[in-house]
DNA sequence: CTGAAAGCGCTAACAA
DNA sequence: TTGTTAGCGCTTTCAG
């Protein structure tokens, strides 16, 4: 049986109110009881039940973060965001992992919303309006990220994409490359952002004017699909004498140079790649991917501290947040004559 | 303004405790009253408030996971376990990130006590007893998971280090290595599982008879160190024709095959270099490296499932669990004559 | 089978 | 400045 309040007021001879004064410092107390209150907690070794205190005070000092898997490393970079600066503000994590699944996401939100979390931050790979929607029924603050689909009217914080891929572009461009392929996925789906990459893509080269683009399409965003569109994409780069690809996600990037790496292509010698995102491995790998950075980390930070900032009423900036990019030089896109 | 459990008995026109019989089925409701109660539950979207509920039954289904960073992959993978498995307990985890720093993990120690988490799992990667002896003063479940430094007395989840790096061993000198050099880190440190470790390794080496062992001791387990051991390591094996290094972690290993890479020194032709661990980027880095897997998401796993058998006060195994480990044969190391 | 009432540990009026 | 008291939303005796 752990030490209570109660325990605390009987030893320091007091009320069970005055100690609460002197533990959340809310009224004053004179300094000679103040003394003793802090003497019996401290004998004690008494640390107040959180529960009953957020039971009263309706303050849980927990927040809610659903993701679809920790192992992945952006996820991971933005739960650290997260958690480092919900500490900062006395706000603990509570984890769920979806999986990708919908209908745990709604599960867990409503599972969190009855721990009392103070609010919620969702991030996703797939577009789920349902649960969005749940979750904006709860009436607490909510923030929405995905870096793959867009859903509007939903609080977000992200990098501007078109920007970002037009840039990535305009670096190949100056480093000489005038054939560049642009790899997507799941273009098609409505919501989808890289309709904005491709945008961005599409501006760059018509900009410099001198060679038509080219796309080609992944079955997906991971490291196999990158290593499976390593035949197509070959075939297509020595047809059109292609120098540079330029791929939506980091992990199509790597899978590719996997490929290429496997079939005695080398990177960057016979061809430049670049990626998207720069997760921790793009720095690693060898040779060291030049890439975008979407800043996860700070996506989470923003995040979160957009949650807090609504929980303390403070003002709010605008609906969706955009964060600035980098272009990463490094060493698997060359310049070439 | 909520709805409670007072809402629902209101408009079942029961009273609160029959409410609270049908959710929790804790005693027999007639059929009738309980279908009015599920349907005032329905209607008004009633969930129980499990802070309420935790304050009485001092359950609070929370169970505190201090970590170091999340940014580790073998960290994010054991977490995935904690996360998974307790799951289907319906326990929900609540994380912290010590960053390394033993007065945080005090700190988190105490605040998830107070929020009244029914167990602990730390995951440290220093030595800290005195946080170790803060947490079993609690008098609730824990597990201490270390994946460097050893720490007795303590309940822990981990492999055999001396096994695991025997077979490794054996595996290179199968290979046809007969001049192996392990690097090691920290050894000299009284809990380091580097001493398993490299007994495990001198082991190998002596049953095998041919050759005496090469040591050489890092600065540290971070790729960084791999990296800047690369000019000595080099040194070392061309003064002593050595074939294959064994590295105590995979950081280490992916770090020298960088410093390969970079001094033009062919892994595995030139040079076959293994590591320990498994981490993620093991599989992805070209090429692939041999090691030893460390099988972090079921140790998280199995550490999480004792915190509920223990909880559930079902029989506990002994102290010290230990996992099978494998050696994953890959690119990284070659056959030789 | 059902309701009234006590109480989990704490905060916050309200009095004094 | 301090103590008394009424809850927060819920579970759980104890009567009936």
């Amino acid at each position: 049986m752990s030490v209570t309040i109660k325990d605390v007021a009987k030893l320091a001879g007091v009320s069970i109110s005055t100690v609460s004064r002197v533990i959340n410092n809310s009224k004053p107390v004179s300094l000679e009881v103040r003394r003793k209150v802090l003497e019996a907690i401290d004998e004690l070794g008494y640390k107040p039940n959180e529960v009953a205190r957020s039971l009263v005070t309706r303050k849980s000092n927990l927040i809610g973060v659903i993701i679809t898997d920790i192992g992945n490393s952006y996820i991971a970079q933005m739960v650290r965001g997260i958690e480092e600066v919900g500490r900062m503000y006395k706000y603990d994590i509570v984890l769920s992992s979806s999986y990708g699944n919908p209908d745990t996401e709604k599960k867990f939100a409503q599972l969190l919303r009855s721990k009392q979390v103070e609010g919620i931050i969702l991030v996703s790979e797939k577009n789920n309006d349902e649960v969005i929607k749940e979750i904006e029924d709860f009436r607490i603050p909510f923030v929405y990220l995905n870096k793959y689909y867009s859903n509007l009217n939903t609080p977000t914080v992200s990098i501007d994409n078109f920007e970002a891929s037009f840039k990535m572009t305009k670096y190949l461009l100056g480093l000489g490359h005038e054939k560049i392929l642009y790899t997507t996925a799941q273009e098609e789906n409505e919501a989808s952002l890289e309709k904005f990459k491709i945008d961005g893509y599409k501006k760059a080269i018509r900009d410099n004017g001198k060679n038509k683009g080219f796309l080609y399409s992944a079955n997906g965003f991971g490291i196999d699909d990158g290593y499976n569109m390593g035949e197509d994409v070959i075939k297509l780069v020595k047809e059109n004498n292609i120098t540079a690809v330029f791929c939506c996600q980091d992990e199509l990037a790597i899978g590719l140079i996997n490929y290429c790496y496997d079939n005695h292509i080398k990177v960057p010698e016979d061809l430049s790649i670049c990626g998207y995102g720069d997760t921790k491995i793009a720095s690693i790998y060898r040779p060291k991917l030049t890439t975008v950075k979407e800043p996860y980390y700070d996506i989470g930070a923003v995040a979160i501290r957009r949650i807090i900032k609504k929980l303390k009423d403070e003002e709010i900036e605008e609906d969706h947040i955009y964060l600035p990019i980098r272009i990463m030089k490094r060493e698997s896109c060359r310049r070439i004559k």
